[in-house]
DNA sequence: TCAAATGAGTTTCATTTTGGAACTATGGCA
DNA sequence: TGCCATAGTTCCAAAATGAAACTCATTTGA
């Protein structure tokens, strides 16, 4: 079975899945609930490469979890800002920080 | 960046996310909670593929999010079991499940 | 007794995704 | 004019995934 056929499951979980539930796209979101939202930032703040956060970013916004606002027209750029939609997905950021600070404890490599 | 260098990020979020955060990951967990822990009702249960199971299962029986207890000796065959630090992901499962019922309706194929 | 079935993986190989880097396009600014 | 910034796109190699077959130990049952 291909991931993608997530989107029809049963599993209201899968279908969460079958669009967040990539590699990136949640991290994408926790920039947007930390007051990011153009391309370079998310790219400076997430680690991820230029052309999978642009095929996210159309994902998402497809999806109705992010909009895409100019904030110039010439060149025309873009605000990626959470829809009312994207803004409900916060309580699972939330949880997933949460047992990230529990049980995920930075392992540092101790400067030896 | 490689996505495995996560689990040392700042963020609790990527540091969950490194290990939940792939394909399928979740959807093992979704079936835990559900109530499976063999490893042919996942397959079953999730469509992913066998070897993809078996890696995911293996990383969160390292992660100590699943226990492998065996129940038959000879041949020795296994049920994977949720620990107290996977019980704990519960509730970012809800969260998931209430977005996606809430966001994620099935788009049935009308039978036209 | 031998064949088929069960459960839990492992192996192989083709297809997709991802990582990394370079390249494009538009316009501002020195 | 030449350089910088923003936002992508393109290219290629490396890694992950999908599908199917194969292994192994034991059980069932004809």
């Amino acid at each position: 079975m291909k991931w993608s056929d997530l989107s029809d499951n049963w599993c209201p979980v899968a279908r969460t899945l079958s669009l967040v539930g990539d590699r990136w796209t949640m991290l994408i979101l926790r920039d947007c609930f930390l007051g990011l939202s153009r391309f370079e930032q998310f790219i400076a703040s997430s680690g991820m490469t230029r052309h999978i956060l642009a095929d996210r970013l159309k994902r998402l916004v497809e999806a109705g979890v992010l909009e895409r606002k100019a904030y110039t027209t010439t060149p025309k750029r873009f605000d990626y800002v959470l829809t009312e939609k994207g803004q409900e997905l916060a309580p699972a950021l939330l949880t997933l920080k949460d047992w990230g600070k529990k049980h995920m404890p930075v392992r540092r490599t101790t400067s030896a």
